[in-house]
Formats: structure tokens, C-alpha cells, sequence
DNA sequence: TAGTGGTCTAGACCACATA
DNA sequence: ATGTGGTCTAGACCACTAC
């Protein structure tokens, strides 16, 4: 049998015919080897990238993707795995594989890990959203280098409370490079029923991928005292987060101080 | 070819010499459907559990493993893969795959998530370890319910402080149900070098697999400000943290104090 | 040279969803 | 009935490590 030899970089190349080289170097060279199903993974996060396939849309079946890539469908199923396993898509017996957004209800506020000590409603995100401020400024210096944007380039900034049971318990202050997100105002942001991140999806193209938090305890100062409705000797958690999109490109920087005397941060650890 | 179908739970039943029924129901009857390589998952996760597989030792190569269990390689390595993800197993190839510990250099404090805003020295776990007290209590409410035990059982608590560059930065207090940790001292954990989870597998057999932290920001009182050498106005994380061993019994109750102003508790989103 | 994990294929069959 | 993802097998070959 295997009449074609699966040689990963040899004959009738089969990924060729989309990506060129990729480990096209000889046989056994040390220099960078990545098995096709690597490679795979690279042309169907490209397809994500470009928007061939957009949010919530079915991607094709591995049968077609296997004879699009020519390779096995095997190799295919891998490289989606992957995918799969890092919330890029989200396969579904029966009915296909689809591309995974922030929108849908299972995964609402997925980066989102304050919870109620009282167990009871978890999970359902803030019951309001009040947007307090949506202006476009320079980046300062910090600001810049945690979006790689040069300082001083227009950014957009968003400050905004979210309340549990009527209580506010966020206060989040957002910076997003102005070019992708031209257009974005404070109307527009009041008028979006559900996640900001599914917003960015819909109206802006920008699907974030994964995030990193640096979390602290402060002290508010005044200003952030009125907006939470608490004293300054209340300590708060102090969350800095930057969100990437595809290629590790960050597109938000959020800082965020959370009320934890009744709800708490939680972390698995594995 | 396929001489002997590869039904899941029919003829001559692969896997029931060493583990009966599982999903020894009929063929498609709704009441709980297990694949194989669960199946296959839960026999290697009893062998790890059992002590038969030693923390650190190599486990049987995939090939013997698929003989003893009369299954395929390719089904022995799918439990395999889930196993090395959840940090169970690690493969190293050309090596074999081996039981995981937290002696390792590679993944010594994985579960300690703080890192200094000076990212030069990262990861290299705390400088100096203290400790300021190890005896034996009953436990409280809170403890035993955390611990799944009964109220008033014995356990042992433990208080330390863990120093960066000579300054104290964490304040830990422990509790370890007695039973499993009987003989544990003050002066054992002075004298072993190494991450305290390590201790715990060499000395007590105990590995912990998985963990849940819950992250508030507190205020210290004044005890816990003598300990960390800082003021009681000074906001702290607070990290309340279960470690689990397999079967996700709960194995250790952690609360600890970090101060975050030179470090930074970190988080990764997905 | 031998043994281990890692990749790739081809084909069969099962479980699930939909028409 | 059809098509999708999910499981399982068997066999070939590659990459890495050791002896």
C-alpha cells in the first residue's frame, strides 16, 4: 500500500499548492521541521485571520479540508484539535466545526473570572453595563508599548462600570487602537446588548483570541471611590489586562478594579 | 483485514481483565457511553494513583501498554495525550513517558503564580523559606468543609513566609488533614530543600494534581503586618487556594497574603 | 542498532444531527 | 438516508535517545 509516500517535504508537496516552503528545506536538515499538520494549522488560521470564515460560520468538513490540503483527513482532525483546544473553534458532532465567538451564550464573558461568593447566579455576567466615557486620545508611553502601537498614536479610551444585583463592582477603564476600531462611540457602546468582545466581532472584524492579567491589591483614589460607591480604605483587586487577537497582536489594554467583599476571582490551576 | 471487530463493548472485551462493566451495558443503550481510551484513561490513572508508577519513573512504553490492555497503540496513546495535558504524564520522546512531579526544575512552583515586575530573575521560585510554625489543631468549620472531612478531625497547620531578595512577600497558612500526613514537622520542612509539594510526594506519597484559587484584596491585621514587615494600610492578595490529588479529593487548604508591589500575581486567559 | 515517542495514512465503524 | 465529527485499528516511516 501507500502507493504516495507521506514524505513531509518531498514530491508533489501537498501543502505547496497554498503555503509555499514553511520547512521546505532538504530532508534531514536540523533547521526548522514542522509536521504537516502543523503546517495545516498555519493555513487554516490564516483563513480565520482573513475572514474567510467568519464567527459562528461553519467551517468546511475535514473531508473537504483533507482534499483542499491533500492530505489525510487524519492530519486535518489533528491541526483542528489544536484549534479546538485553544477556543479558536469549536467542533460539534454531527453538524461541522465551527469558528468560535465571543457571542454565544455558553461562553459569554469568557474572560471574565469574578464570581458571587453566593454560588447561586453564577456565570451570567453583569447585570448593567454603565458606560461612563468613550474618548480618543494619545497613547502615553505605557500605553503604547502594551497595544506595540507608537506613543502618541490616537487610541480610543472607554471607561465603564458594570453592577452585580444593582451594585457596581467593575470599574474598568479600556484603550483601543484607533484604526481598527474607527467609529466606536459611547452610543454605540450603550446601544450593544451583550459582551463588548462580541461587539468587536461583529462591527469591528477584531476576534480576541487570548488574554494575560496582571493582577494587584490597591487603593482607589477618590474619583474611583464615587464611581464604586466605596471608601478609600476599601482595598480593591487591581486586574491589568492585555487582550491579543490572531498572531499575538494586542488590541486591548483594560484595567480594571474589582470590589471583592462579595464576589471573588477565581483561578484554576493545572 | 479488521479479522476482530473493535466493538467498545461486545465479544471478547478488551479491557474487562483488569477492569469489569465501565459501559458493559448493551451497544446502544443511552445509560453512559465511554470510549475505549477513557477507559484505557481510567486503568493508567489507578496505576499512578495505586503507587504502581512512581513519581518521576518511566511508565511502560505505549506499545507494551497496548498489549497489557489489549488494545490498539493509537488508543493507549490518546489516554496518554489527555493524561500529559492534564500534567500527569510527561513524554519525552525517544525517552518514554513518565509520572509527573513537582521536583523538576522545568516545573518547580507550578502552582505559584507570583512574579516580580522586574522580569530578569522570573520563576525561580522564593529565596528563603520560613518556617514559623507547624502544629496539630482540630479543624473548624471552614477548614473541614474545604476539606471534605468532618469537624473537629485532626489536621495539621502550618504557617510560613516566603522571602524574594531577602524581603518577606508571602504569608501562608496551611492545613493538611492528620491522617495522611502524620509525622509531618515543623523541623522536616526546615530541613527539605525543594518546593513543599515535592515533600509532600516523596515523603508522604501525596501528589497534587490540580488546583482552585480564590483571589480577593484585603487588608492584613497586625499579626500578619509584624510577619511581612509592612504597614496595616497596605492592600494585600489574598489567595485561598485547594489543592486536589487525584480524584479530586481535596488534599491541602491554602490561605496566603502576597504582597504585590513589587510582584505581580499572573493569569493567562483562553 | 534498538527502542521510544511522533507523524501520517487508509479504512472501518459508531454516535449524533438533520432532512 | 446522508453527512458530520468521534473512535479504533493496522501499518509505515520519521525523529530522538541511548547503548
Amino acid at each position: 500500500m501507500n502507493t504516495e509516500p507521506p514524505s513531509i517535504s518531498e514530491s508533489s508537496a501537498p501543502v505547496a499548492a497554498e503555503l509555499a516552503g514553511q520547512a521546505a528545506a532538504s530532508s534531514n536538515a536540523t533547521p526548522a521541521f514542522s509536521p504537516l499538520y502543523q503546517q495545516i494549522k498555519v493555513l487554516i488560521l490564516q483563513s480565520l485571520q482573513s475572514g474567510e470564515w467568519k464567527p459562528s460560520a461553519a467551517i468546511p468538513s475535514e473531508m473537504d479540508l483533507a482534499v483542499r490540503f491533500k492530505v489525510s483527513q487524519g492530519t486535518v482532525r489533528k491541526a483542528i484539535d489544536e484549534l479546538a483546544s485553544e477556543n479558536l473553534l469549536v467542533r460539534r458532532q454531527g453538524k461541522g466545526t465551527f469558528v468560535a465567538t465571543h457571542a454565544e451564550h455558553q461562553v459569554q464573558y469568557r474572560f471574565l473570572r469574578l464570581f458571587p461568593d453566593s454560588g447561586d447566579l453564577q456565570g451570567e455576567g453583569p447585570a448593567q453595563r454603565q458606560i461612563i466615557d468613550c474618548k480618543r486620545v494619545r497613547a502615553s508611553a505605557d500605553i503604547a508599548r502594551a497595544l506595540a502601537i507608537r506613543q502618541g498614536e490616537a487610541v480610543l479610551q472607554v471607561r465603564r462600570v458594570l453592577s452585580f444585583a444593582s451594585v457596581p463592582t467593575i470599574l474598568e477603564d479600556l484603550w483601543l487602537p484607533g484604526a481598527p476600531f474607527k467609529g466606536l462611540t459611547a452610543d454605540r457602546l450603550r446601544a450593544y446588548q451583550g459582551p463588548m468582545y462580541a461587539l468587536f466581532e461583529t462591527e469591528f472584524g477584531v476576534r480576541m483570541v487570548r488574554a494575560e492579567e496582571k493582577i494587584r491589591a490597591v487603593l482607589p483614589d477618590v474619583e474611583q471611590c464615587a464611581l464604586l460607591h466605596t471608601s478609600a480604605k476599601t482595598p480593591l483587586l487591581s486586574v491589568e489586562r492585555i487582550a491579543f487577537t490572531y498572531n499575538d497582536t494586542p488590541m486591548e489594554l483594560r484595567r480594571g478594579l474589582y470590589l471583592t467583599d462579595t464576589h471573588y476571582y477565581r483561578n484554576v490551576l493545572n
